[in-house]
DNA sequence: AGCACGCCGACT
DNA sequence: GTCGGCGTGCTC
C-alpha cells in the first residue's frame, strides 16, 4: 500500500506547502481539517490542503501527529479562496491560511470561548428552599437538613433565578464559592458548564451609538430603482458586480438593508464589508438594528475571544449576516448569495503586509467563486472600480441625489497664499474659517476640522546650519508632538522618541525651530482663539487606546463637544446631524507627493469630508483652504464632480501607463546596507524580466532604485515595478526569479497591485 | 516566524 | 574560564 500523502499548509510565512506523511493508525483528514505536525524541532497546527505528491527525494517525510477536526473547519470554497489569494498576491499559503484562521486555531487547542458555570437548583434544592422559607412558622414536621444563614439566604436567590446564576452574578450577590460548594455536596444545587458566546455589541469593543433614523427607511423614487435593480441581479443567483456610485447621503446604507434583507428571506448569507467598524458605527448599528442576534460582527479591535466566538457562531450557522472588516471576507458564512462592499474606494481595505491583499478584489473573488452579487458601493468610486465599470465588467448603479432632498454642502475655497499675503506666513486658521467656527459656536452647531497630518509640528530645524532632527533608523526626520510641558520628536514608521533638544546637535546653537503644523497645533489653536469651545482631537495618536475612538465620536455624536478636530479618519462615514461647517486645513497634504493617486486621494477625501456637512435639517457648509486652488482634485471636489473627475484622471493614467490602465507590482528588498538591498534588487530584477513570456503579455520592469524611504527601521531599502497589461505574465516572472534566489526572496516583499508606490 | 548553531565581549 | 549578544540557516 503506497504511503498517503497529504499537503499541509503551516502557519510559517516563508514556507510553502509541506508535504507529510499519515500513519497507519490514522485515518486521511479532509481537506480543510487542522493537523498537528512536527516542524524543526516545535509541533504545530496545520490546515489541509489536499492529497500530495511524492516530493523530491531529498527531503525525509514526517507523519502527522494527530488530527483534530473530523470534518473542514475551513469550509471549501474559503480553502479556495485562499489560494487564489496566495497565489495573486504571491504569498506563502502560511501566511494566507493564517489571514483566514480565527485567533487561536492555530496556535492553541483550547477552545477560547467562554465555558460559564451556572447554578441552579435541583429539584429537591427547591422543596427545601420552600420548606426552609415556611420553616420558621411550621413545626419542622418533616426533618430539613441542617442549613446555615447564608446557605438559606442562597437558595432564596437561587429560588428567584430558575435560569441559575453565573459567577459573575453570584460574585454581585456576595455569594461565595464555599456556601455554593456546600449546597452541591448536599444535592440541592447544581453546578454545570454552559458555552456562552461574548457579545462584542454589549460588550463595548463595538459599542455602537444607533444613528439611522426612521425617516430615511421610506426610499427615494431613485433609492427604489437602485434596489430593483438589485433585486433582479440578486434573483438571477450568479456572479454578478454592481457598483452602486451613490453622492453622500444617498441613502446607500438603506439600499443595501432591504437587499439584504431580501437575499437573507431566500436563504442565502449576506456578507457586508465596511473600512473600519469604529469609523462607520452608522452602517453595523443599522445592520445590528435590522437584522438583530443573526449578524456576527468580526474586526481587528474585538478581543481575541470575541472574535473566536463571532468566528464558531457563523461555522455552526447561526448567523446569516456577517459584518466586518477586510479580513471578514474569509468568514465560513455558508451559501454567500450578496456580498456588499461598502466606502469600497477606502484604502483601509488593503492590508499593508503579507499577504498584501485588497479586500474589495478578494470579495469579488468570493463573489465569483460563491455565485454571488457582488455590491461596491461609494460616493467616490476608485479609479479601477469605475474603469471596470465603464468596461461593463461591472453595472453602474447611481443615486444622484441626498434623501429627503437635503441640499450638498455649499464648499468654499480659500487661497491661502492670498490670506498669507495679508496675515502673514504663519497663518493656519483663515479668516473665513475663523468667522465661520465662530458663528457655529454661537448657534450651538457642530464643526469638522481637517488635516490629514498628525502631530505638533512636521519637523524641527535650526536656523543657524539648517539640520534637521532625523530618526535614526528610518529615512525621515521626526515629527514633534507635545508631551505635557515637553516637547517630544517622534518617527511615525518607527516609533522612536526623543525630547526635542535646547540646542542644535549638529552646530550647538540656541536656534532650534519647528516647521509646519498638524493636528495637536490647529487643536492648540482653535483653543487659544475660541477659549469656551469644547475641542476633541481623533487622529492614531489620541486614539492608540482601544475604545477610545469610539469614545470620542460618540461624545461629539450627543454633543458633548463643539469642534472635532482630526486627520482623514473623521472624514469617513459618519452621520453627524448637528455638523453644519467643516473645514479643510491644508487640502493640498498629499498633493505634493509623487504618487500616482495623489489626485485620486485628494478627490476622493474632500469630497467625502465636504458630504460630512448638512447631513441634518440645517444646510451645511464646507471652506477648504489649499495653495492649489486651480487644482482639479480640489475644484471638482468642491463642484462634488466624479464624473469630470474621473475623465481628467483617466486621461492622466492614459498618458504615464498608470493603472487601472495597466498592471503594476512593486517589489521591496531590504538589506544590512544600502549596496546589500540594490544589488538585491538588481539581481531579483534581471531573473524576473528573464522570466517574461512573450505569450503571457509584456511588461517592463522600472528600476531597481531606492524605494521613497530608503531606510526603514533599520534597513536599507531598493524597490522595482513591473508595469505591464497581464499580470499572469508579471506574476510568473517573478514567481519564477523569487523560487531561483531564494535567498533574496527571503528579504524580498511583493505588492501585487500597489496602493501607494510611496 | 521560531529555534537552532555559532562565534566574540563583560562577568562569577 | 562561561553567560549571552544576535547573525545566518533550516524547517516536509
Amino acid at each position: 500500500v503506497a504511503a498517503r500523502l497529504i499537503a499541509v499548509a503551516v502557519p510559517v510565512p516563508a514556507l510553502d506547502l509541506l508535504t507529510y506523511r499519515v500513519p497507519e493508525l490514522l485515518p486521511t483528514p479532509v481537506a480543510g481539517a487542522r493537523v498537528v505536525v512536527p516542524l524543526g524541532k516545535r509541533t504545530l497546527t496545520g490546515v489541509v490542503v489536499g492529497e500530495a505528491d511524492q516530493p523530491a527525494a531529498d527531503v525525509t517525510l514526517k507523519d502527522i501527529l494527530r488530527i483534530l477536526d473530523e470534518t473542514a473547519f475551513l469550509p471549501a470554497d474559503v480553502l479556495q479562496l485562499t489560494e487564489w489569494v496566495s497565489d495573486y498576491y504571491l504569498a506563502g499559503p502560511g501566511a494566507t491560511l493564517a489571514a483566514a484562521m480565527p485567533p487561536h486555531a492555530l496556535t492553541n487547542r483550547v477552545d477560547a470561548f467562554r465555558n460559564v458555570r451556572l447554578v441552579t437548583l435541583t429539584a429537591e434544592g427547591h422543596d427545601v428552599a420552600a420548606r426552609t422559607a415556611i420553616g420558621p412558622r411550621c413545626a419542622p414536621d418533616a426533618a430539613l437538613p441542617h442549613l446555615g444563614t447564608r446557605q438559606r439566604e442562597v437558595l432564596a436567590i437561587l429560588q428567584g433565578s430558575p435560569d441559575g446564576l453565573d459567577s459573575a452574578a453570584l460574585t454581585a450577590h456576595g455569594i461565595s464559592a464555599a456556601v455554593v460548594s456546600r449546597l452541591k455536596v448536599m444535592g440541592l444545587a447544581t453546578i454545570r458548564q454552559e458555552r456562552r458566546d461574548r457579545d462584542p455589541f454589549a460588550s463595548g469593543s463595538a459599542a455602537l451609538t444607533p444613528t439611522a433614523r426612521d425617516l430615511d427607511r421610506v426610499l427615494t423614487p431613485e433609492q427604489q430603482d437602485a434596489l430593483q435593480q438589485l433585486r433582479l441581479m440578486a434573483q438571477a443567483r450568479r456572479f454578478q458586480v454592481a457598483l452602486l456610485h451613490g453622492v453622500t447621503g444617498s441613502g446607500k446604507t438603506e439600499v443595501y438593508l432591504q437587499l439584504a434583507e431580501e437575499v437573507r428571506n431566500a436563504g442565502r448569507g449576506v456578507l457586508m464589508l465596511v473600512p473600519e467598524i469604529a469609523l462607520t458605527p452608522a452602517v453595523a448599528a443599522a445592520f445590528r438594528q435590522r437584522f438583530g442576534s443573526g449578524v456576527a460582527i468580526q474586526h481587528s479591535g474585538l478581543s481575541d475571544g470575541e472574535r473566536h466566538d463571532q468566528w464558531h457562531r457563523i461555522r455552526r450557522g447561526d448567523v446569516d449576516v456577517v459584518i466586518g472588516t477586510r479580513s471578514a471576507i474569509f468568514v465560513p458564512l455558508a451559501k454567500p448569495g450578496l456580498i456588499v462592499v461598502d466606502e469600497e474606494h477606502d484604502t483601509s481595505y488593503k492590508q499593508e503586509d503579507t499577504p498584501r491583499y485588497h479586500g474589495r478584489d478578494v470579495a469579488v473573488m468570493r463573489g465569483k467563486f460563491a455565485g454571488a452579487l457582488v455590491v461596491l458601493g461609494s460616493a467616490t468610486p476608485a479609479m479601477e472600480s469605475f474603469y471596470n465599470a465603464r468596461h461593463d465588467r461591472y453595472t453602474a448603479i447611481t443615486l444622484t441625489r441626498r434623501v429627503l432632498d437635503r441640499a450638498m454642502a455649499d464648499v468654499r475655497v480659500v487661497d491661502m497664499r492670498e490670506e498669507m499675503a495679508e496675515e502673514g506666513p504663519d497663518v493656519i486658521l483663515s479668516r473665513a474659517l475663523r468667522e465661520a467656527l465662530h458663528a457655529r459656536l454661537e448657534k450651538k452647531e457642530q464643526t469638522l476640522v481637517l488635516l490629514n497630518r498628525r502631530g505638533y509640528a512636521a519637523a524641527v530645524f535650526c536656523r543657524q546650519c539648517g539640520a534637521t532632527i532625523d530618526c535614526p533608523n528610518c529615512s525621515v526626520s521626526l515629527t514633534v508632538h507635545r508631551a505635557g510641558p515637553n516637547w517630544r520628536a517622534r518617527c511615525h514608521y518607527c516609533n522612536f522618541a526623543r525630547l526635542v533638544p535646547q540646542t542644535c546637535a549638529n552646530c550647538a546653537a540656541p536656534y532650534l525651530e519647528r516647521v509646519g503644523f498638524g493636528t495637536e497645533r490647529v487643536e492648540a489653536e482653535i483653543a487659544s482663539l475660541f477659549p469656551g469651545a469644547r475641542i476633541g482631537r481623533v487622529d492614531r495618536d489620541s486614539v492608540r487606546r482601544r475604545g477610545s475612538l469610539t469614545e470620542a465620536l460618540n461624545r461629539f455624536g450627543r454633543g458633548e463637544l463643539d469642534v472635532l478636530v482630526g486627520t482623514q479618519m473623521i472624514a469617513k462615514g459618519h452621520d453627524f446631524p448637528k455638523v453644519t461647517l467643516v473645514g479643510v486645513i491644508s487640502a493640498d497634504v498629499g498633493l505634493g507627493l509623487a504618487d500616482f493617486r495623489a489626485a485620486e486621494r485628494t478627490f476622493q477625501l474632500l469630497t467625502q469630508v465636504a458630504g460630512r456637512a448638512g447631513r441634518g435639517v440645517h444646510l451645511g457648509e464646507a471652506i477648504i483652504q489649499t495653495l492649489f486652488p486651480e487644482h482639479y482634485s480640489i475644484t471638482l471636489a468642491c463642484a462634488q464632480d466624479y464624473p469630470t473627475f474621473y475623465a481628467k484622471e483617466i486621461e492622466y493614467r492614459h498618458a504615464m501607463r498608470y493603472p487601472p490602465v495597466i498592471a503594476m507590482i512593486n517589489v521591496v528588498v531590504r538589506g544590512r546596507t544600502y549596496e546589500a538591498a540594490m544589488q538585491g534588487a538588481a539581481d531579483l530584477a534581471s531573473r524576473t524580466s528573464a522570466h517574461a513570456n512573450p505569450s503571457l503579455g509584456r511588461f517592463v520592469i522600472l528600476g531597481p532604485a531606492p524605494a521613497p524611504l530608503t531606510k526603514l527601521r533599520g534597513e536599507h531599502r531598493a524597490q522595482f515595478f513591473l508595469k505591464g497589461t497581464s499580470r499572469a505574465g508579471m506574476r510568473h516572472a517573478v514567481r519564477e526569479a523569487l523560487k531561483e534566489l531564494p535567498e533574496i526572496a527571503r528579504k524580498a516583499s511583493v505588492d501585487v497591485d500597489p496602493l501607494s508606490v510611496l
